[in-house]
DNA sequence: AGGAATCTTTGAAAAAATTCACAAATTAAA
DNA sequence: TTTAATTTGTGAATTTTTTCAAAGATTCCT
């Protein structure tokens, strides 16, 4: 019975699975195993067979996976088969370098317009994307038909940005800042939190017992 | 009955609770419900209470809990009271803007040493922290005696450099590249992979019955 | 002071996620 | 062809996490 209903667990490890296919599939291998699949992603194997089982039965007894066919179920699954535009608000310190970290390789992520108030970049062009000023925001996302953002501004004035992306149609905001951003529940925020990472990982610290810890 | 065992998921948040307090502080607020944390931070308060409970009975009924007393167990637990030298492998695009984020401020942690193979940047000084060179790094890091790292090296030679610092005797690997990198289960990974994010949120997008979800 | 309102703490229930373990299917080897 | 070795798919058990709900403690208002 495929794809009545994801578990929120099973959807954030896809794209762990669909990165490590492409790998398989670039290497030439025709054939995977949860066993082995399991050793280069570091989840248990039963959790991967489960997970894939939610999809229906996509792998063969005795055999395994074929890799690329589980590739390019992933690839529509994901929606890796056609390119995203996203935005890109604030470039400052980490803007600048999600602007040059190169998402479209394996992602099919293209950002395509970025926004900022500094002055001395806007109408100038960084690493191929157009740099707007922040007044133009609200026009061009909706001229672009942008619905997904990465949100790298000062915690100061997420809420108020946030505000005003939810106006003009964003669905989806990949959230860089400190903050918990307030939005309608017709909008998915996805919190990078690289403070907390790392406060995370040093409370875990010496409570020994460690191992793998996802993001 | 503190301190037995905190649930993995509860560790996770509290360095979320631990920087809305700070900002409560600033302001001024002298105590806080959880109700009023919950909106904030985007957590359900009866979670919020429940992880609060782990640590003993933090609060007071009909009160609420009070804000500095509650910041400063925080800080003790998170290890906030002393600074934490980290080392930061590789100095590329995000390497780079991590340099210049401000893990200092809130954090309580300061990147005392950089690597990087590149001889343009080794040995000079990039936002006040020194690069070395990567065949310095064993050296640097045990003279150091840093224990923790942020790993913005290429994908390809994750693994092989992950193996070096646990050589030295690194306890805490903060991965920023898309490998699952292998480790002793002496050493704690904590993986930040910001491909995976944007595709999660991608998939999750026309799923709707949307809302939060942590990174 | 008395009573209503607030708010934590915490058993217990519910929900979600992981893991076990084995039958069923297939491949590979002898 | 028969036997041994793999390996999936999945009920069932377990573990983890979240949520409910009510008793107990405190504050606030009149």
């Amino acid at each position: 019975m495929p794809n009545t209903k994801i578990p929120h667990a099973t959807a954030k490890r896809l794209p762990i699975y669909y990165r490590y296919l492409h790998f398989l599939s670039d290497a030439g291998k025709k054939r995977v195993s949860s066993t082995e699949l399991a050793d280069a992603v570091k989840v248990d194997s039963a959790t991967i067979r489960r997970d894939f089982s939610y999809f229906g039965a996509l792998g063969k007894r005795g055999y395994g996976y074929d890799v690329n066919s589980l590739l390019s179920f992933f690839r529509k699954t994901l929606k890796q088969d056609k390119l995203t535009n996203v935005a890109l608000i604030g470039v400052g310190n980490l803007g600048h370098a999600l602007l040059n970290y190169n998402f479209h390789q394996s992602n099919n992520v293209r950002i395509s317009a970025a926004f900022d108030i500094n002055e001395d970049i806007t109408g100038t062009i960084q690493s191929g994307v157009p740099i707007y000023h922040m007044n133009d925001m609200k026009e061009q996302l909706t001229v672009q038909q942008i619905k997904i953002v990465i949100l790298t501004v000062p915690a100061s004035v997420a809420q108020k940005v946030t505000n005003e992306l939810v106006e003009v149609g964003i669905k989806g905001i990949l959230n860089f800042t400190p903050m918990r951003i307030t939005v309608p529940n017709t909008v998915r925020v996805q919190n990078v939190d690289l403070t907390n990472e790392l406060q995370t990982l040093i409370y875990f610290l010496d409570k020994f017992g460690s191992h793998d810890t996802e993001a």
